[in-house]
DNA sequence: GGCGGACCCGGAACCGGTTCCATCGTCAAC
DNA sequence: GTTGACGATGGAACCGGTTCCGGGTCCGCC
């Protein structure tokens, strides 16, 4: 393997001008530039990383910690990642571990504390202030998506908002009997994104309720009765289960809900698109007709969402992620990033996408 | 950040003492071990890999080269691949890229070529020559999982006899108008995963014939013409249909192929499961009942195929992914392995699973 | 008692780059 | 005609480990 005294040897010239010449720093005259270059293609040289980055202390490499690869939202958003990462010449080095569990411990106070990454993308994994610290003490920046906490760059949506947005689309359509299918820990860890929908879900049964109790006064439900009862026992009738955040997990909880004649829900707001599918096909299993006798609405705009004809509230997971690697490259200060970055506090964009799984209550 | 002449300062000896002590090389009194030890973890000492790969040669990391992360088979393929990597210690570089396009050329002749990585694991990509030889050049392994191509360590099923058992099982049911869904490519080129499964498909059918034509006189139809045409004109008609290996992609074919009543086969083959849930919804939507009116069968055994109730030809893409590791780090010359792996010339193991998606033909 | 070898340890070279500092030449400004 | 700024370059230190080599001790064996 060639090294660089190899090079500047063969351009007659020191190894700090062939450094030079090869790097782009410092000043070089044109003509031994070319020479060194020259001679550099001519052995087929290629510069040691490793050695660079013991002097430089950058490693041109990201580290990326998801808790899944193998869901769509998440894979997606990995593509956007390593798509952007590539783009501008880094490596990405992947952690793909659980939520809990040794194995965090281990990647936390093991590979990451070591000098291999320059910053680290963490997503949807709130991270505990030691694990903060331990970065942060290391001078690695941290850029966080979804999930919650802070001390460090978060990017995310507006869940609330989002879940508010979702409940309302089906009131509007003059639903009064609605499920919200949360994902696991909507109740124990309100913070989180399957607890953030679900608050926006109750906001939406709660404002409705209070308009329609309007000069009867206050029929509003109190909000903290929340869990598998139902909530608000006023004009309507809304009831949150948790499920798993899967198809499968759709599909159970669906047949379960869906089941009973007498307390079926005639609209269902799923956390996500794939418990939404999940529950389609409970009700097609069922013999319900969507949306005549169900609506059904999701959150994430799936790739499959189009062909399940399911309207729902869509976030790009693909820009998310390169958005937060723009943001990684410009906390290490690197190249000059095209146009400013929307202000790291405001929420990223979703949009409404109304398709046909939703429709006018008939009841 | 303290390095190891610190923890050699503070034990009271020398960093060449210090690092047999830490990396277990070499013979060091245990009484010195441990106060070596002791200094390290009271100073919060922590190796950097850098300087450590650019003396020994080896950077504990291994780099994947993966056409898509976002689908259910890689994904789980790149679980089973990033757990066991990260269980032997070793970090886990991601290269995502497009099966052709300047991307791909980027890759292997930047990021792969320089010594980041100690080895590489191609997952579904056929390799040029001149991408391996620039990888053995630099004396990288090279373990691809599926796919075609030789010149390096293969691991992967017999996608021929998968074709061929999935269409045999269908005709023994009695089906006797069979379509097989194929990937993209699968006449293009034969011997890629699409090509095979197609083959295998054939085989079966061509065998049924030449069975059926017994003592009539050879009724067995040329085999070339595939295409998207009907083969055999004997007692089985048989088509090929070349498709998106998606879900939509099985939607939109399985809707052209089912939706003329004549022509209408009564057993359909899937290449993957994503294609054979697209099927199921096309038929679903025609108004087709499964499996009376149709018999469906795929590949993979995806972790939906249990709630489409979908008969299907199982692999352990997560399983695959660790083997793949084992024998990147056995060429590596690494730690000793449990026991001796599989001869790496056999195929690996696939399995019926029946499920309710297939049955006897009616008609 | 002498000797070979295993064990333990320190000094120093080395991996392959980057960068600080010094030197030298050139040219513009005073 | 100096002075000084600046461009171009080379020498050498340095990043943080690993490993070679050599010296010293202790033990077993002839």
């Amino acid at each position: 393997m060639p090294a660089i005294s190899d090079v500047a040897r063969l351009a007659g010239v020191s190894k700090a001008t062939a450094s030079r010449a090869l790097s782009g720093r410092g000043h070089v005259a044109e003509q031994t530039r070319l020479r060194v270059v020259q001679a550099a293609s001519e052995i087929g040289y290629i510069a040691s990383p490793d050695a660079a980055s013991l002097v430089t202390g950058r490693t041109k490499n990201v580290g990326v910690v998801i808790p899944f690869v193998n869901s769509w939202f998440f894979g997606e958003m990995l593509e956007g990642i390593e798509r952007t990462l590539l783009g501008a010449g880094y490596d990405l080095t992947l952690y793909n571990l659980p939520v809990s569990g040794p194995a965090r411990a281990r990647v936390f106070d093991f590979f990451l504390a070591r000098k291999r990454v320059d910053a680290v993308i963490v997503i949807a994994v709130d991270l505990t202030e030691h694990e903060v610290r331990g970065l942060e003490r290391r001078e690695k920046p941290i850029v966080c998506v979804g999930g919650s906490g802070d001390a460090t760059a978060r990017l995310s949506i507006d869940d609330r908002a989002v879940g508010l947005l979702a409940t309302e689309h089906l009131l509007h359509l003059g639903h009064t009997r609605i499920a919200h299918l949360a994902g696991i820990g909507a109740t124990r860890h309100p913070s989180g994104v399957p607890g953030l929908r679900a608050a926006g879900f109750r906001d939406a049964v709660d404002a409705a309720e209070a308009a329609g109790a309007t000069g009867v006064g206050g029929g509003r439900s109190p909000s903290g009765a929340i869990g598998s009862g139902a909530i608000g026992s006023g004009p309507i009738e809304a009831i949150v289960v948790e499920t798993e955040m899967s198809m499968p997990g759709g599909f159970e909880a669906g047949l379960q809900l869906l089941g009973h004649p007498a307390h079926r829900p005639t609209a269902v707001f799923a956390a996500t698109d794939e418990i939404a599918f999940g529950v389609i096909r409970a009700a097609e299993r069922l013999g319900l007709s969507i949306p005549r006798d169900l609506s059904v609405i999701g959150v994430d705009d799936h790739e499959h969402a189009a062909l399940f004809d399911l309207t729902t509230i869509a976030q790009t997971p693909a820009e998310q992620g390169r958005l937060a690697v723009e943001v990684a490259l410009r906390m290490l200060g690197d190249a000059a990033l095209p146009d400013p970055l929307p202000d790291s506090g405001a929420p990223l964009a979703t949009r409404l996408v109304v398709r046909g799984s939703t429709a006018r209550a008939t009841a």
